[in-house]
DNA sequence: AGCACGCCGACT
DNA sequence: GTCGGCGTGCTC
């Protein structure tokens, strides 16, 4: 038997599976979806077996076996393993990349070269004597060396850089010693992480013998006696440590008796569990409001029924949808198959989480970044070993190894969290809809601002020939790609298919819309008041709080209610300029300005992490008026402390909430009532829920409508809406005020009236007009390089060669914009360029676009220029 | 990504 | 004459 294995090389020569040889003893652990170790040229890689077969495509002579298996269960689904090829070729990303993003990072390879004594250097085995060498010549060795080779002998292997520590004045004898042959080199593929193992006493099967051999043994032995009794009685597994503490005795008690072999003691897997200290009131289902009833219908029917399906459920902020997902969770639950529920990162508050493990106990498994590595590995373990049937978890949990997934989940779908920056670029979203395909499982987006994307899919009518996905064996991924646009997501999404079976036309079902216009118990949504500041100006008040805001503030604090402030700083930088002269501090390895903070009293770069101490005098008139422009939370703290003596406020934003656990500190406080105001930036809006909350103010609601995204008026409006509804979630009513410089925006008129429709309305029109997603799709390529004229050329003959391929898909629309500087020229010391792709999704384009970027491929190998392709950008910059 | 192979300049 | 520069190509 032969596997195809895809090596831990991220590059383009690489980017195929490679062909092995599985010798039989491996046979019955070598599956689609292992991890394995293999050679590969001179060295061992780490490997993901992808098929597994009888012949090669190769000359079987060279072909080489696989060297090792790296797990007991394969690490990767096969389902998973092709959703891995879906994603490469969607996003034009490395194969490798793929699968190792659906791994923890526990479980990334680290390489160790280690070094063993050779067999023929046996006979030097007392020291003195001196060893053959390989030719039969004998060499003289010097006692340190001997000293080496015994050292290593003693410790079976040693790792290079360790025995090098450890010899530091004599490295050069390491070296000598292994070429000579004495040593040899082995290389080891070892997990970042291990799972964690406690030793552990294991009881005999019958206990009631032990307390016949507590009699036999002779009276001084009093502790052994009493552990045989402590295990008679309690005949279950126990912590070691456990044991000893409760009996007041010492490991020898114990290893004595396991001689005898009357117990056991093992190395047994435990389970970091971050939520172990807490415990979790049971909840029960609450009643559904009719609105809810209608939803959880439809998405239960879906279920049951075992079809493929994307719902999208708009509700309004406080309609319920957290009791909505419980509740179809647990219907899926009963048919025996699992739920994924993806959450955006921010909002994966501990408040979500209890509502989960509320309802469904430890059959949820929790993965957030905020986990530590080895948390984060054991509740992917638990997953992975069917211990768990609900995941709960930002971006990548879509990726949880589970086999028989009956409904995914997409809280706040409209987030752009949900796409990740780094490669592989993919849309969370959009990859839910292919693996649900692949599971025939139901796709859930949740939201109260529903993106455009998602809007466009419910607009699209089913197409009148195509079947329904998931139809009688379309379980298959070349389905998905057809699955997500038809599920309007896109346009037309294809997976690198040969163009001849490329269905032009989406088929199957589109997303259905439902929606819960009723916040529970018919509370109101609170009354949004729109603020002028430009009028606030015109009147003489220059404080960033308008007379109303200040007044509402002033009347919550009497009536000891709590209020909660959004300063959205996205596109507010604080930065620091000179007013004499009006230099600004810049960050002299990238192109922008160098931003103020106050805890650390530095300036710094958000991209490169480049710092110097705050300037009190203008490095370039030496003026001292030096201003730190930009209205921080750390400004509007202060300034609140001087209108409202004795305010008590609790600031949070990157500053503050960095340390582990520090975020759950504050929401907690604040919770319990012993702070009037939480101020915040975009981390207040998201998911929050306090009863005592009736006034939200926005303190510059506009920000974002002057970045130069298509996105801005969507993104303020989602903003607005998201923060507006934390008031009056419970009994008080609630009360919004926005302050901005544009009140007739269509984002801030519609959001202060908690229209939806209307501002889809104008967005989508908007949208169609400028040919923007959702009507049409792009991709951003981005070069960099240190030099701008080489950057430049390249850039220019990338964007030749693309118009040039894009002719032969004529007449599909394919636009080629640019190359022009990106928004963000330089970082850390590089130039960027970039072009945009606009195109209509019936093009088949990500081959055309991989074709283009291959052909610079020795440009990227030789002069250090790097090109970034990303599919479905979601900010531009 | 590494690493070896291979073809042209400044040294013993 | 050789050591070594890094361009080119391969890894089952």
């Amino acid at each position: 038997m032969y596997a195809k294995v895809i090596v831990d090389v991220p590059a383009k020569q690489t980017n195929r599976a490679f062909d092995y040889w599985i010798p039989e003893p491996m046979r019955e652990w070598v599956a689609v979806g292992s991890r394995v170790g293999v050679p590969f040229g001179p060295r061992k890689l780490q490997g993901f077996v992808v098929d597994i077969r009888t012949q090669v495509d190769y000359d079987p002579a060279k072909v080489k076996p696989i060297a090792e298996v790296m797990d007991v269960y394969p690490p990767l689904t096969p389902d998973l393993v092709e959703l891995a090829r879906w994603i490469s070729q969607t996003y034009l990303c490395h194969e490798i990349t793929a699968l190792q993003a659906m791994i923890p990072g526990a479980l990334k390879a680290k390489y160790e070269r280690h070094v063993k004594v050779a067999e023929h250097a046996a006979d030097g085995r007392s020291a003195g004597t001196n060893v053959g060498g390989s030719g039969g010549q004998h060499l003289l060795l010097l006692p340190e060396q001997l000293d080496i080779l015994r050292y290593v002998r003693e410790k079976g292997t040693v790792e290079i850089g360790a025995l090098l520590q450890k010899f530091a004045a004599n490295g050069g004898l390491v070296k000598q010693l292994m070429l000579e042959g004495l040593l040899l080199e082995v290389q080891m593929i070892k997990d970042r992480m291990a799972a964690k193992k406690v030793l552990t006493v294991i009881p005999p099967d019958q206990p009631a013998q032990l307390l016949q051999r507590a009699e036999e043994l002779p009276a001084r032995s009093a502790k052994q006696k009493e552990v045989l009794r402590y295990l008679a009685e309690h005949p279950f597994p126990i912590k070691l440590s456990e044991l000893l503490h409760e009996l007041g005795t010492s490991a020898g008690t114990v290893k004595s008796l396991a001689e005898k072999g009357w117990l056991a003691i093992e190395e047994v897997e435990v389970f970091r569990d971050p939520y172990a200290q807490r415990s979790f009131r049971r909840t029960e289902p609450l009643a559904l409001m009719p609105e809810q009833r209608h939803v959880f219908g439809r998405i239960s029917e879906a279920v049951q029924d075992e079809r493929h399906q994307v719902f999208l459920l708009h509700g309004v902020t406080g309609s319920g949808k957290t009791e909505v997902y419980l509740q179809s969770i647990q219907t899926c639950l009963d048919l025996g198959r699992e739920a994924i529920v993806l959450v955006p990162e921010i909002s994966l508050t501990p408040q979500m989480v209890e509502r989960f493990k509320g309802r469904f106990g430890d059959q949820v498994a929790v993965l957030h970044s905020r986990l530590s590595h080895g948390e984060r590995y054991d509740e992917w373990r638990k997953i992975m070993l069917k211990q768990v049937r609900v995941v709960i978890g930002a971006r990548s949990a879509i990726f949880a190894p589970f086999t028989r997934i009956g409904l995914i989940i997409i809280d706040e779908e409209h987030e752009s969290s949900y796409k990740q920056e780094e490669s592989p670029k993919y849309h969370a979203r959009d990859v839910a809809v292919a693996r649900a395909v692949q599971h025939r499982a139901v796709v859930v987006l949740g939201s109260a601002t529903p993106s455009l994307e998602s809007m466009y899919g419910t607009m699209r009518q089913p197409s009148l020939t195509g079947t329904p996905s998931g139809a009688a064996g379309g379980n298959r991924l070349n389905d998905a790609a057809a699955a997500v646009s038809a599920a309007g997501l896109h346009p037309s999404v294809q997976a690198d298919a040969p163009s001849n079976e490329a269905p032009l036309q989406p088929q199957g079902a589109a997303i259905e819309l439902l929606t819960m216009h009723n916040r529970v118990e018919g509370r109101p949504l609170p009354r949004v008041h729109i603020i002028d500041m430009r009028e606030e100006l015109r009147e003489g008040n220059r404080s960033m709080f308008s007379r109303s805001l200040y007044k509402a503030i002033e009347e919550r604090l009497h009536k000891k209610e709590q209020t909660v402030l959004l300063l959205n700083r996205r596109g507010y930088s604080t930065f620091v300029m000179c007013r004499t002269c009006g230099y600004v501090a810049q960050c002299p390895h990238c192109d922008i300005s160098l931003t103020f903070h106050q805890s650390s009293r530095a300036i710094r770069c958000h991209y490169c992490g480049y710092a110097e101490r705050e300037v009190t005098v203008c490095p370039s008139c030496s003026s001292e008026h030096i201003r730190h422009f930009g209205t921080g939370t750390q400004r509007v703290e202060e300034e609140l402390g001087k209108l409202f003596p004795g305010i008590r406020v609790i600031r949070m934003d990157v500053d503050t909430t960095t340390e582990k656990g520090s975020h759950e500190k504050w929401l907690t406080m604040f919770r319990n009532r012993q702070a009037d105001v939480l101020l915040g930036t975009q981390m207040v809006a998201k998911g929050l829920d306090f009863p005592h909350v009736t006034l939200v103010g926005a303190l510059a609601a506009d920000t974002v409508l002057n970045l130069p995204d298509f996105r801005a008026a969507e993104r303020t409006f989602q903003l607005l809406t998201q923060v507006a509804g934390r008031a009056g979630r419970h009994e008080l009513p609630g009360e919004v005020f926005v302050q901005t410089y544009a009140p007739e925006h269509y984002s801030i008129v519609s959001a202060s009236r908690h229209d939806y429709k209307s501002f889809i309305n104008k967005e989508m029109t908007l949208r169609k007009l400028h040919e923007y997603p959702p009507f049409h799709r792009l991709i951003l390529i981005t070069l960099s390089h240190e030099q701008i004229p080489l950057l430049m050329r390249t850039a220019e003959s990338l964007a030749a060669r693309l118009k040039e391929l894009a002719k032969s898909l004529a007449p599909l629309p394919v636009e080629i914009l640019g190359p022009v500087a990106s928004p963000i020229a330089r970082i850390k010391d590089r130039y960027r360029f970039q072009c945009m792709i606009k195109y209509r999704g019936e093009a088949s384009i990500s081959g055309l676009v991989r074709q283009a970027a291959a052909a610079f491929e020795d440009m990227e190998k030789q002069h250090k220029l790097t090109i970034s392709i990303d599919v479905d950008p979601q900010v531009l910059m």
